[in-house]
RNA sequence: GCUUCUUUAGCUCAGUCGGUUAGAGCAUUUGACUGUUAAUCAAAGGGUCCCUGGUUCGAGCCCAGGAAGGAGCGCCA
C-alpha cells in the first residue's frame, strides 16, 4: 500500500479509503488519540485506535517522538478539532523513544526557549516553530530561483575558495593543507605558500560579486546564490560567520534600474511566502504576536507579521540620498534633544541608531539610501559626477537594518585604477577583474541580499541563529 | 572586541534581612478515567543552587576571579 504524506491527506482527503502513513508521535492522549507529524506540513494527522484491539506492549511504545507506521481507514472525524482522522487497523513501531531520554531534549512536550532549542539544533527540526521556519526557508530559496529564472537571469556558481583578498568585505578564513605545526618556511622565516595546495594563499569567499560581474559582462544578467564566510568577531543577533548571499549582477543597468530590481525582488519574495506558505506563516504570525505582547509597549511592533509582509509587498520603498538622510537626521527631534549616541555629520557613516530612526520613526517603511560618500564604500562602486559620492545603495528594513547592499559598478578603467591606488589594492591581484574594463566595458549594477536576514523578516524570528539550521558563530560550530 | 544582564529540578522560573529540611508551574513515572485537542483528577520520584577561592558561628543570597548564555554596540549582509 502506498504511503501518503500528511500534507496530501489533509489537502485531498480520500474518505473511506485505506491508507498508510509514517511519521513521529507528537502526542498520545487517552490511550486512543495519536497526533502524528511527518514534516510535510505544520499540521498533524489524528490517528484513532481502539486500545482493546492492540497489545499493551505495543501501546506502551507509542510515546512522544516515537516513529510509527500506521495503516487504516480515513474517516470523517467525530471530534471537533479536525475534519478527518485515521481509524487505525495496524500499528508498526519503527523507532522507539524512551520517555526518560526525551525528557532531556527539546521534544519534551512543553514550551521551550529559543536558547534551549539552539543547544539542540539536531533535534529542533521536530518542533513546530523550526519546522515552519525551515519549510519557509526552502520556499524563499525556491522563490529566488524562480524570480530570476522567469526574468531570464542565469544562475552562476562563483567559487567558494578564492585567491583574491581585495573585496574588502571583511576578515577571511584561510584555507590551507599545510601542516600548521610545521609549515614550509621562506628564508626570512615567513610561511612559504608556494608549497600550499594552490601554490598561493587562498581563503573562503566573502562575496561572489567580482566573479558575477565577469559573467554579467557576457551573459547579460546573472545571479549567484551560495554560502559566504566572514571571520569577523561579530557577536550580534544579525551576523553569522557562514551565511548565504544572493547577488544579482546586470549589464547595462544603472543605479535606478538596480533599485527597481531590488524592490521588485523583495516584494516578490514577500508575496510568494504569503501565497505559498500560508499555514506556516499563520503559525509564525501567532507566535510573533504573543511574543510582541510580552514586550513593553514601546518596543512592540505596531503591525503583525503578515501585515508587515503585506506592507512591504504593497507599498513603494522610500528612496533618499545619503545627503538628504543627513539633513533629515539633523532636523529630527532626537538629534535636537541630543539623544543620538553618534554624531550626524556629512562624511561619516550612518550608525544603527540613525538607520533605525529613519526606517522605524521617520518613514515607517523600507528605505533605500543612495549616493554615499566614496570614503567609506568599496572601491568598485561607481564615482558620481560630484567627485565625492558613489552610486551605492543600502536597503534598510524595519527590525533588521541593512538587508541589501548594492551599487552601480565602476566601468571606467582609468577611474577604477585610480580607486585601486586610493584603496591600496594591488592591480596584479585583480588583473582579471580590471581586464573586463578593456574589452567592451559597459555600465552595470548589482546587489547582495543577506538570505538569512530576509528569512528573519518573513518568519518574524529575531535571532539569525534561528533561521539557519546549523549556525556558525564565533566560538560555536557544534553541529 | 566593548557595554550590560543572566546562570537554582528535565524545561521555564520564584527564593524576603545572610539563619532550621531550597519551592512553584510544566514535563516524567504510577494509579484513576476514556472521543481527546496544552485532556482531566490523585500521588510519587527528581537538586554539584555554573565553577574556584574568600568573608562569616552560619552563604543559593555578600566579595574576588573564571566559564557559559542572552541583549545592545562596533564591523557588515
Amino acid at each position: 500500500m502506498a504511503r501518503l504524506r500528511i500534507k496530501e491527506i489533509l489537502e485531498q482527503p480520500a474518505i473511506g479509503t485505506e491508507i498508510n502513513v509514517k511519521g513521529w508521535v507528537r502526542a498520545f492522549r487517552s490511550n486512543r488519540f495519536i497526533q502524528l507529524s511527518d514534516g510535510s506540513t505544520i499540521h498533524t494527522l489524528q490517528a484513532v485506535l481502539d486500545f482493546e484491539q492492540f497489545e499493551e506492549a505495543v501501546l506502551k511504545k507509542i510515546t512522544t517522538a516515537a516513529a510509527l507506521s500506521l495503516t487504516g481507514t480515513l474517516i470523517e472525524s467525530q471530534g471537533s478539532g479536525q475534519t478527518v482522522e485515521l481509524q487505525v487497523a495496524k500499528i508498526e513501531v519503527l523507532g522507539e523513544a524512551a520517555p526518560d531520554d526525551i525528557q532531556r531534549t527539546v521534544m519534551q512536550p512543553k514550551k521551550h526557549s529559543l536558547e534551549f532549542l539552539r543547544e539542540q539544533a539536531h533535534l529542533r527540526f521536530r518542533t513546530n516553530t523550526f519546522g515552519a521556519v525551515f519549510r519557509i526557508r526552502h520556499a524563499v530559496a525556491y522563490a529566488i530561483h524562480k524570480f530570476f529564472n522567469d526574468k531570464g537571469f542565469y544562475y552562476i556558481h562563483t567559487p567558494i575558495i578564492t585567491g583574491s583578498d581585495a573585496e574588502g568585505a571583511g576578515e577571511m578564513f584561510r584555507v590551507s593543507t599545510l601542516d600548521p605545526k610545521n609549515p614550509p618556511l621562506n628564508e626570512d622565516g615567513s610561511v612559504n605558500f608556494n608549497e600550499d595546495f594552490f601554490g598561493k594563499q587562498v581563503n573562503l569567499t566573502v562575496s561572489g560579486q567580482l566573479e558575477a560581474e565577469l559573467a554579467a559582462l557576457a551573459l547579460g544578467q546573472v545571479y549567484t546564490f551560495g554560502p559566504t564566510f566572514r571571520a569577523e568577531n561579530s557577536n550580534t543577533s544579525r551576523h553569522l560567520a557562514e551565511f548565504w548571499m544572493v547577488e544579482p549582477e546586470v549589464a547595462f543597468n544603472d543605479l535606478n534600474d538596480n533599485m527597481d530590481l531590488t524592490e521588485e525582488f523583495l516584494k516578490y519574495i514577500c508575496s510568494y511566502v504569503m501565497q505559498q506558505c500560508a499555514d506556516d506563516l499563520k503559525f509564525l504570525d501567532d507566535r510573533d504576536f504573543s511574543d510582541q505582547q510580552s514586550k513593553p509597549q514601546a518596543e512592540r511592533n505596531e503591525l503583525r507579521l503578515t501585515e508587515r509582509l503585506q506592507f512591504v509587498a504593497n507599498n513603494p520603498f522610500k528612496r533618499i540620498t545619503y545627503t538628504e538622510a543627513i539633513s533629515i537626521l539633523q532636523n529630527s527631534t532626537p538629534y535636537k534633544k541630543k539623544k543620538f549616541k553618534y554624531e550626524v555629520e556629512w562624511g561619516t557613516d550612518l550608525q544603527s541608531e540613525h538607520e533605525r530612526y529613519l526606517v522605524e520613526k521617520e518613514f515607517k517603511c523600507p528605505v533605500i539610501i543612495t549616493d554615499y560618500p566614496a570614503s567609506f564604500k568599496a572601491f568598485y562602486m561607481r564615482q558620481n559626477e560630484d567627485g565625492k559620492t558613489v552610486a551605492a545603495m543600502d536597503v534598510l528594513f524595519p527590525g533588521i537594518g541593512e538587508i541589501v547592499g548594492g551599487s552601480q559598478r565602476e566601468e571606467r578603467l582609468d577611474v577604477l585604477l585610480e580607486k585601486c591606488k586610493a584603496f591600496n589594492i594591488h592591480e596584479e591581484e585583480l588583473w582579471w577583474y580590471l581586464e573586463t574594463r578593456k574589452f567592451g566595458s559597459v555600465p552595470h549594477a548589482g546587489f547582495g541580499l543577506g538570505f538569512e536576514r530576509m528569512i528573519m523578516f518573513v518568519t518574524g524570528m529575531s535571532n539569525i541563529r534561528d533561521v539557519i539550521p546549523f549556525p556558525r558563530t564565533p566560538q560555536n560550530a557544534e553541529f
